[in-house]
DNA sequence: ATGAAAGCGCTAACAA
DNA sequence: TTGTTAGCGCTTTCAT
């Protein structure tokens, strides 16, 4: 086993500079009590040297890990992957998550965590002391789990909750689900739909509710009547079937159904076809989430896009700035989504 | 800042099961010269203590760091996530990737690199010095990256090469990407075409020449002409326009089009429609890459699956078995794909 | 504004 | 087979 020690280490840099340790450790950490000319002496010995601080290193004197770790839960996510339906919910994080943290000189790394079963305590400590990360981000359901928000509290570890339900202490990030929600409804209200159905998702993920109340209260404010116009399913494509097939098969169905994610709308729309109900002539449909898929339906979905991307970018701002004692905006912060108009939204049908 | 300390070190171990520190970390490391009841001693203090090593301090003292490094193209990995296409290598690569290392203890942290540029050095001595990784996966085109091979070898890293072009020395990986074109274009030949023709990728990828190869050679051994019937594209959609319009606005036009992956087999269906070609009545596809999105696009493409779950899980398992000093398997390994058929290709038309 | 000393949690080398 | 010692690269004291 080759002992690969650091090639350039704070040592070498102080003695090519002149200097100590502890001023070095200053330059890197762009502390006060340098001179300009000292820093830039400094400085030019690392550019020369190349030197780059051992992360192990720092975290290990008590000082920052310059990881994030960004827990996602575990059955959902290997799932996803598995059938690659082309949810590019990862993607998107990462793409947000990593290029900021590369800003700031952090690291993100991935994690995947049990929502359900007695080890998350046991896997999410393992995670915690092998890593030491300086901030935690948690994708739904997780931001509800008071098991995982509980141990983060207790190790002193901050987080911000995506999608989550509590508000209350710690930071936290919406996308802002049920004015998104409320869009999408008066979109369809606009084009004179009356009787608009609503797929809800999964219960243990706060967004359904959010996303349920937007049409509900869109409902009652212009005066429609939801009574049998909504049904749950769980976000998948299986469940949507379902729930589509008793909103489409019901007496006074609807003429307009907004389905709380992809897969559920897209099984709506397979529904509809089976039923020989032209989308979007006998039925519009709004759907949540915009992954790349939609696109390629026929006819490809008006979808409420979730600015995932951003919102992990700004989680992950939050999440340093609170660390170096940083002014924070006002939270939850709101990153909100739009709605994207393609060709799953027509008038309603004249007749009836 | 609040100066976070593990909570739970080797030494509370030590002192919960009454043992030296060394004997706990040799039972960590499941070291030889501990006596079965001592192990079993020092485990269940570990277990009740609820004790994990810190990855940090063991990479300290010149231990492994338990960390892989995956190093992706920057320019194309942010342009696919950014184009939301549907493209899901990234999550594949995790899929077999995090998985496999997590059965191991290792964590994968990805990290995006340029191809061209001359900070490509620098950023990635910087991701070397910071995070100290015990091996490194190289995707296309890194393997071929004789900075990046080079940086790694002076470093005594570890590195496996998925899809390279260089065989010798370093542990590599391939999808069998030549033997892949061959299938595809006997799959065609069976069904009686004779005039396939070819888009190939961009230069600096090594698949591409393979792919080439595989189709170039199959042709000539079923005594068929492949002159005019090649064009080169770079991966992109444009690109694949513009291949598939010289191909088939040529006087002998193919009868069907192997194209190097998803997005330029894409734009040859959309040429192929333009022109009032019928997919696959009048012209048969297969594409590369087996991507989500080719399940969705009229007709659903025939393609060859890259296993990349698979490939990325076999390479955690090259590095860390080679770490240990384990033994190998021959290399390069070689993890071959496979055709999906859908509904891209028929018989050629009989006219002509 | 700068430096010196101590120690973080762990493992390698050596000793017993 | 087990324990002891030294030190990894850095940041924290605390001194100057």
């Amino acid at each position: 086993m080759a002992r690969r020690r650091q090639s350039v280490t704070i040592k070498h840099v102080a003695a090519d500079a002149g200097v100590s340790l502890q001023t070095v450790s200053r330059v890197i950490n762009n502390e006060a009590n340098v001179r300009p000319e000292m820093k830039a002496r400094v400085q030019a010995s690392i550019d020369k040297l190349g030197y780059v601080p051992s992360i192990a290193a720092q975290r290990m004197s008590g000082s920052r890990s310059y990881l994030i770790l960004a827990l996602n839960d575990r059955q959902r996510t290997i799932e996803d992957w598995r059938a690659r339906e082309g949810s590019d919910w990862i993607d998107q994080m990462l793409l947000g998550g990593m290029l900021k943290c590369a800003e700031y000189g952090y690291r993100l790394i991935f994690e995947l965590v049990d929502t359900h079963s007695d080890h998350i305590e046991r896997e999410l400590k393992g995670a915690i002391a092998a890593l030491q990360p300086d901030g935690v981000i948690l994708t739904p359901p997780h931001g509800d789990n008071a098991l995982i928000t509980g141990l983060l509290d207790k190790h002193k570890i901050p987080y911000v909750r995506i999608g989550s339900r509590a508000n209350g202490g710690a930071l936290s990030i919406s996308m802002g689900d049920d004015a998104l929600a409320r869009m999408a409804t008066q979109h369809l209200i606009d084009k004179g739909h009356m009787r608009i159905g609503f797929i809800a998702g999964a219960r243990e993920y706060a967004v359904s509710q959010w996303r349920k109340e937007g049409w509900l209260e869109t409902m009652r404010d212009n005066g429609l009547a939801t009574d049998g116009l909504c049904e749950r399913g769980d976000f998948s494509f299986a469940s949507g079937e379902q729930a589509a097939r008793i909103l489409l098969e019901s007496r006074a169905r609807p003429t307009a159904i907004i389905a709380s994610n992809d897969q559920m709308t897209m099984a709506t729309n397979k529904v509809a076809h089976e039923l020989g109900l032209k989308v979007p002539g006998d039925l519009s449909l709004i759907s949540f989430d915009n992954t790349p898929v939609v696109r390629f339906v026929q006819p490809p979905l008006t979808a409420i896009d979730q600015p995932i991307a951003e919102t992990v970018s700004r989680a992950v701002e939050l999440l340093i700035k609170s660390q170096r004692g940083e002014e924070l905006p006002p939270l939850p912060l709101i990153v909100e989504g739009s709605l994207v108009e393609r060709n799953s939204v027509a008038a309603p049908p004249k007749s009836k």
